[in-house]
DNA sequence: TGACAATATGAGCATGAGCGCATATGGTCT
DNA sequence: AGACCATATGCGCTCATGCTCATATTGTCA
């Protein structure tokens, strides 16, 4: 079992940062902004559109998500278009997905591979 | 800007899972928990002294990372052994550090690179 | 079996986060 | 300026979560 070295040591103002980068992205209504601006720019309405959810949340989710540096603000007009900044989240979210794909595998294993 | 295709349609479920993920490692405390057990297994009491946390927290925290499937238990004895049953979650974490270093990377140099 | 050690869990508290309503802010057009 | 549109924000409610204290559970050993 190597050691892995990290790039940073581990302190805990460094675990701290890392967890609220987790934080961010641990809502659905965030991440389902964070797919819906993967196609490109949108601005708040279409975004509203998109999520089904009401004007006031997604604003203040858009605030979220841009002040943590995922995403960056364009305005224009009465407009503000909103895009993705990082668009490292979506490694993070593949990653996600496949461990928890192996992870569903696994436990479907456990009840044997012909059942349901 | 070429469009992503998942491998899982993010269907609001597996959104909601995802996110769920992300919340297990939203807490400093549950990261000091996995980064100690990077080097290898270790009980509770161990973790307690590697971590500075009460017992009750640790336990819970245990706990939580178990059941998300990121840990694994082993019982001997009186003691109870954990150790990462998911080290993906390595590869996650130093995605994040990267993203986070070049975001301060970024804003510093706003200040100019001779500032301070 | 009884004493003891390691771990887990129930109850309660305090804090934080998501959400909606109403309203403020900032920009456009006539 | 005034009406109108798009977006942001203060306030309050509710629910989730982290934490601790006390206690339960499980296993060991004499």
């Amino acid at each position: 079992m190597p050691k892995i070295s990290h790039p940073i040591p581990l302190t805990d103002e460094a675990l701290e940062l890392i967890a609220a980068r987790f934080r961010v992205l641990s809502e659905p209504t965030r991440l389902k902004l964070l797919v819906a601006l993967e196609e490109g720019e949108k601005n708040v309405t279409e975004l509203v559109d998109a999520t089904k959810a009401t004007q006031t949340n997604v604003s203040r989710q858009l605030g979220i998500l841009t002040n943590a540096g995922l995403l960056a603000r364009r305005k224009s007009g009465l407009s503000v278009y909103y895009r993705i900044a990082d668009r490292g989240i979506f490694d993070l979210c593949s990653h996600v997905c496949n461990s928890l794909q192996k992870r569903i595998r696994k436990e479907s294993q456990i009840f044997g591979p012909n059942s349901r």
